[in-house]
DNA sequence: TTGACAACATACTGGGTAGTATGTTCCCTT
DNA sequence: AAGGGAACATACTACCCAGTATGTTGTCAA
């Protein structure tokens, strides 16, 4: 008990800074992002996150690991199931998507990490870094990837290019991060309900039949 | 003669900024390009740029607005066009498309300017041209809503929400804003492969049918 | 030829921010 | 009970950058 109180402690205090980035950095972006802001929204000072990060590029890269660690927690099981490949994706993609509304502060930080990574105005260091969150997000697409050329192979998707889809696909499915936003009393429903859209558009996109599309 | 060469003159000079910015903009974002990057990258100093623009808000601006403008120069004759709305749609979103490939350094910062819009960190008087902005896209957006709920009314398109419709069509035509890279001796025919492929996922997204999709 | 203005370049200022150095409090161990 | 360290807050520095003020050059009109 006491020793697992201050682990705990220590890693809600970790959430908490966590949380606020992420909702800081979707806010402002990362450039326009200062310590200060992140702080604030805690309600602390910087000496507070820099007690437990050394830089900021470092709390960017701790909140982009954990979005991507909530995205495969969430379809690797689905994922590693027995199902024909038309049903395992239905079943991937919509769970990606509703993750993507549920964890929308963290999945933008994802997207800009990926970005910045493109974009390269980055140390050695942090392009180390960058890199191996990139393999990581890679692998992440690469479960898909497999899943839709499956599809593909046995004729109930059909698409050029599987990079090409791939990325179509997940510019469908990431659409809410880019439009919706939250509400206070924000009925689940709804949220499921956006994610039904997307999820058939993008089935549709990638060329699965009407009834590989249709059921839930 | 004496007349017009000062015009063009001073016009290209404006393109040659609006050039250089775009890309600077594309490359490392707006919050994290400096005034003195854009100079850089023309062979100047900032001098040459404040004294053509403002500040740097405004000079972002101007590129939205070009990269917009570009939008409906390319859409615009096809939307008034007598068409059925398949094959009208099926025209704008796939020349939409190009456009996006080959003005992406404007069209990157036409992204960005809606998403500074949304975050709100602006002053009072940016706000202003941002919204002012923003109903252009929204404009444009329109022509494209236009043509889709027709198709829907006719029964060549099927989806829910029209809003979130529209939302998925356009992160599709707009996706190799985010992957596509120029090359040097980059083939037109490549760029055209890309645009085909986002426009057929689109316009299966959207519900339309095989012979629909299929004649370019 | 001159002078007035456009089109820049150069030099400078002020504010914001990442990161650091140092202080303070409290708890936990021995 | 003491002392040592974790978990912060406060105070400070150094740098970057938007914007400005001022200098320089070329051109064109009268």
């Amino acid at each position: 008990m006491s020793a697992s109180a201050p682990a705990t402690a220590v890693r809600t205090v970790q959430e908490d800074i966590l949380g606020a980035a992420a909702q800081c950095f979707m806010d402002r972006g990362y450039s326009a992002t200062s310590i200060d802001d992140v702080a604030r929204r805690l309600g602390a000072t910087k000496g507070r996150i820099y007690h437990h990060y050394r830089s900021k590029a470092d709390l960017f890269f701790d909140v982009y690991r954990h979005g991507m660690q909530m995205n495969f927690d969430t379809v690797q099981p689905i994922a590693e199931l027995d199902l024909p490949p038309a049903r395992k994706l239905r079943r991937m993609t919509k769970e990606h998507c509703l993750a993507m509304i549920r964890t929308q502060p963290f999945q933008r930080c994802v997207w800009e990490g990926v970005e910045m990574l493109k974009r390269g105005a980055t140390t050695p260091e942090q392009r180390d870094v960058l890199l191996e969150l990139q393999a990581m997000r890679d692998n992440y697409a690469a479960i898909f990837r497999q899943v839709i050329e499956q599809a593909k192979t046995q004729g109930v998707a059909r698409f050029e290019s599987s990079s090409i889809a791939l990325q179509l696909m997940f510019m469908s499915l990431n659409s809410p991060l880019f439009w919706y936003r939250k509400r206070p009393g924000q009925d689940e429903a709804i949220i499921n309900g956006i994610a039904e859209q997307c999820t058939v558009y993008a089935l549709r996109g990638l060329g699965l039949d009407k009834e590989a599309v249709g059921d839930g």
